[in-house]
RNA sequence: GCCGGGAUGGCGGAAUUGGUAGACGCGCACGACUCAAAAUCGUGUGUCGAAAGACAUGGGAGUUCGAUUCUCCCUCCCGGCACCA
């Protein structure tokens, strides 16, 4: 027997399977179909990650074991190129970025190709070929016609050193989510997807969805739904109505005890204050628009920081009335209310809300208790109770009065979210440019489809510019063009798309890839969509899935997909980190490249190591030393099917074994139990090096459940036995449960629930057999000796429990 | 602060309609093979104890014949959100 040469035989299955093209996955089948989809790479310069060794290995097990159940599986492969490491690269080298990318996915496939995954490379895709951002443009020109896409205003978040605006879901604590500098604040004018639009959809639907539990309460999280009141208050100078507030609340049983208003400095009223022709006239205006100013100046990380001691000021000369008790109220403007969020006013219930607790505590506002509780006056009371001080509603209960309440004051009961809409500019060149034309005649005009894809033109200087343009408009050449509709002189868009654009229908290319007419034909969508399975990081929970979702809602209202959602059922795997548990970084220098291991140990090897390394969805530290444990493995498959002289016999407990091994694989692959699925391979190999013998026709079983998680070795062996065609060919075995039964079990024995003994005995022995056959026994004599039996539980072929005096 | 997940030997982890805690793997110890080493194979390996046995699943209480599993309280760790009215 030759020794177990993995590079030689991983090299070979690897080539043969290119060669027979066995894992291509047909448009046209009349086999059914099964899309398994992994996150595609950003192929960055550091290479494979273990991490994505990880869950390629758990999808290509599970697009394996599929194939082999008749599926005709679809385990697509591409790259989403576009994004900011591969342009800073190119700005600090001057290497144009598109050859940065050649270079990062030439290594990319070189490495997926290494570990040998199922993929259908015919469907490769690259979001930063022009064939493949056509169809990322013709989208966004669709969203633009349908008023989704607009221009808007708007204080950005900027980060001062990737010169970059930012969506408020790449800004962590206050800083870029990319290289951690304190995101500061901009007036840009930015190109916004309405995404809000879509918000009631993109809840509901996740009823519909088969997502990790985790995932869809992220999501709905994200989303953000709470239900409330708005409720209009008047505003008086010198008792007379000069106006009214709108305010959002979800306690509308409270409002009796709100005791003042409170308005965001943002908000539309006090731009009013300053109108001289306004019918309001406030005393301190001074003041007012001082505090506004500085309120606005500040970025989120110090509104929130500072101690998070709360400021406001008083607008003196108005006062709201309390719709529900007709009282004067005092109008406050405070930054802790978000003019983002509800109507960007609040009405403030200090006795039952924190923050206007806090606030009327420091102001000396006052506190009016108006659901009972006994910790009143000294602490706010959150909970909902017992209505007091609030006229014909006391003594009532705080959920049945709410919409009650909100109709006594002609309020309207409406539903809110936090979701806001999607800043979709950048200011970068590495990116999808936007099909736009500004002509000074007509206005902003979309490029007609002809003239899709809008390439990128070629620059000499990388860098964003330090006024917030993009390279792009220092590029008059390509600036200056002329206008689709009339023809005359125009300046084209400069902004690029986010990289979340491309990634946003990649699953829908995918399934017909090099459609030069469509984003992809009707037919192959119909036959592929929706994903089956989608398997990612935790991390992209709230960003990527809540964007595609909304690209795929719209789609499926211009009728171009045909599926509701994009996703049947998605799952998200565990870091892998490095040893001390930290992440590995190349600044730590703690980075594990899968090529190393790939030459020492072998594909297979990796494979069998990341899965049976812990829990798939839970984080885990790389632990090098014990990737001997597979390898050992491995090698004794190897042994086995080299060395054994396979009669046709297999002992009948082996045979209970291997079946059990069928079933369990087989059920542990769908629960994405990948450790323990391996962990009882390992037993049944144990015991047939404990038999030392098997028959050919039940090891090849066992080579058969063995091939997704090491498939060049089960080749390898699978030929070696004899057989022609390659084993993904095979049929799925199916664990007959009949050979998986015995006829002797072993049942413990408990003395007052302490187990003290164990014997075997027939299946389905009675219990008064066993009392008489367990008295025999010595360590349970001694123990009932003298004791008055009280109570015997049985459960049946498992455990008998004696309970005594 | 809120939401979600978690805590089990020296280590990674296994076990839930409540039923023999520690499967499987690593490590370690001893033995076989070898001139020797590595590799391989065999045996053992939760803690205390000579043994009988007792104690053990982050801590404390409870339900139960029986709790890693269910209930309540607490501690710590990880992830997400964070003045969202």
């Amino acid at each position: 027997m030759e020794n177990y040469n993995h590079l030689k035989i991983e090299k070979k299955w690897q080539k043969e399977w290119e060669k027979s093209g066995i894992f291509k996955s047909p448009s046209k089948s009349k086999k059914k179909k099964f899309y398994s989809l992994i996150e595609f790479p950003y192929p960055s310069g550091e290479g494979l990650h273990v991490g994505h060794v990880r869950s390629n290995t758990a999808m290509d097990i599970i697009s394996r074991k599929r194939r082999m159940e008749g599926f005709n599986v679809l385990y697509p492969i591409g790259w989403d190129a576009f994004g900011l490491p591969t342009e800073n690269y190119a700005i600090k080298t001057s290497t144009p970025p598109e050859i940065v990318t050649k270079i990062n996915t030439d290594n990319f496939r070189r490495q997926l190709k290494s570990l040998g995954f199922s993929f259908d490379w015919d469907r490769e895709i690259n979001t930063t070929d022009p064939k493949y951002y056509k169809w990322t443009q013709w989208i966004f020109l669709q969203m633009y016609k349908k008023g989704l896409a607009y221009k808007k205003k708007m204080i950005i978040n900027w980060c001062p050193k990737d010169k970059i605006g930012l969506a408020n879901e790449e800004v962590i604590n206050g800083c870029c989510e990319r290289c951690g500098t304190l995101v500061e604040k901009k007036e840009k004018e930015q190109w916004m997807l309405a995404i809000t639009k879509y918000t009631e959809r993109l809840h509901k639907d996740l009823d519909e969805v088969d997502y990790l539990p985790q995932i869809k309460t992220q999501q709905r999280n994200w989303i953000g739904k709470s239900e409330g009141a708005e409720i209009k208050f008047k505003i008086e100078k010198s008792k007379v109505k000069v106006g009214e507030v709108e305010v959002f609340t979800t306690r509308p049983d409270t409002i009796f005890g709100a005791t003042y208003v409170v308005l965001s400095p943002e908000h539309e009223l006090i731009e009013e204050f300053k109108n001289q022709n306004s019918k309001i006239k406030i005393d301190n205006l001074d003041e007012v628009l001082d505090y506004v100013a500085g309120a606005k100046k500040k970025d989120d990380i110090e509104r929130t920081a500072e101690g998070k001691e709360k400021t406001g000021v008083e607008i003196k000369g108005i006062k709201a009335i309390n719709s529900a008790n007709g009282e004067e109220i005092p109008v406050w403007v405070a930054d802790y209310v978000l003019v983002y969020y509800g109507t960007g006013a609040v009405m403030a219930v200090p006795a039952h809300d924190e923050r206007d607790f806090e606030f009327a505590t420091k102001y000396n506002l006052p506190i009016k208790e108006v659901i009972k509780n006994t910790s009143f006056p000294d602490a706010c009371f959150l909970d909902e109770g017992i209505l007091v001080n609030s006229s014909k509603f006391d003594g009532r209960n705080s959920e049945e009065v709410k919409k009650d309440i909100t109709k006594f004051v002609g309020g309207e009961w409406v539903t809110k979210f936090k979701l806001r809409d999607w800043v979709f500019s950048r200011q970068r060149y590495w990116g999808e440019p936007i099909p736009l034309v500004h002509c000074e005649k007509c206005g902003t005009v979309p490029l007609p489809e002809k003239d899709l894809p809008l390439k990128l033109p070629k620059v000499d200087k990388y860098e964003p510019t330090d006024t917030g343009e993009s390279p792009l408009a220092n590029i008059s050449k390509w600036v200056n063009t002329k206008c689709p509709k009339c023809k005359g002189n125009a300046k084209r868009e400069t902004d690029t798309m986010p990289q979340w654009a491309g990634s946003s229908w990649y699953y829908l290319r995918y399934t017909d890839p090099k459609n030069n007419k469509k984003f992809a034909d009707p037919k192959n969508l119909k036959y592929f969509t929706p994903v089956d399975w989608y398997n990612g990081g935790m991390e992209h929970t709230t960003l990527h899935l809540l964007y595609s979702r909304f690209w795929h809602k719209f789609l499926y209202d211009l009728k171009l997909v045909p599926t509701k959602e994009p996703y049947k059922k998605r799952t998200s795997h565990g870091m892998i980190l490095a040893g001390g548990g930290e992440k590995m970084s190349k600044s730590k220098g703690n980075v594990v490249n899968p090529d190393t291991i790939v030459w020492t140990y072998g594909a297979d090897t990796l494979r069998l190591y990341e899965m049976f390394m812990g829990p798939f969805d839970q984080s885990i530290s790389w632990a090098e030393e014990n990737i001997v444990g597979v390898r050992r493995f491995i090698e004794r498959v190897w042994k086995i099917g080299n060395t054994y002289d396979f009669g046709n016999r297999t002992s009948k407990a082996l045979e209970s074994v291997l079946h059990k091994t069928v079933k369990k694989v087989s059920d542990d692959i769908e629960t994405m139990s990948f450790n323990t699925a391996i962990s009882s391979m390992m037993i049944l190999v144990n015991e047939i090096e404990k038999e030392k013998k098997i028959s050919k026709k039940d090891f090849e079983v066992f080579l058969k459940i063995l091939s997704p998680f090491s498939p060049h070795l089960s080749e390898e062996l699978w030929s070696i036995l004899g057989n022609k065609k390659s084993i993904s060919l095979e049929k799925w075995p199916k664990a007959v449960i009949s050979k998986m039964e015995e006829s002797e079990v072993t049942i413990a024995v408990q003395i007052n629930g302490k187990f003290r003994a164990k014997f075997r005995a027939k299946k389905g022995v009675k219990t008064s057999e066993i009392e008489e056959l367990v008295k025999g026994l010595e360590e349970v004599s001694k123990w009932l000796k003298g004791k008055k039996i009280l109570k015997v539980v049985n459960i049946p072929d498992i455990l008998v429990n004696f309970v005594t005096e």
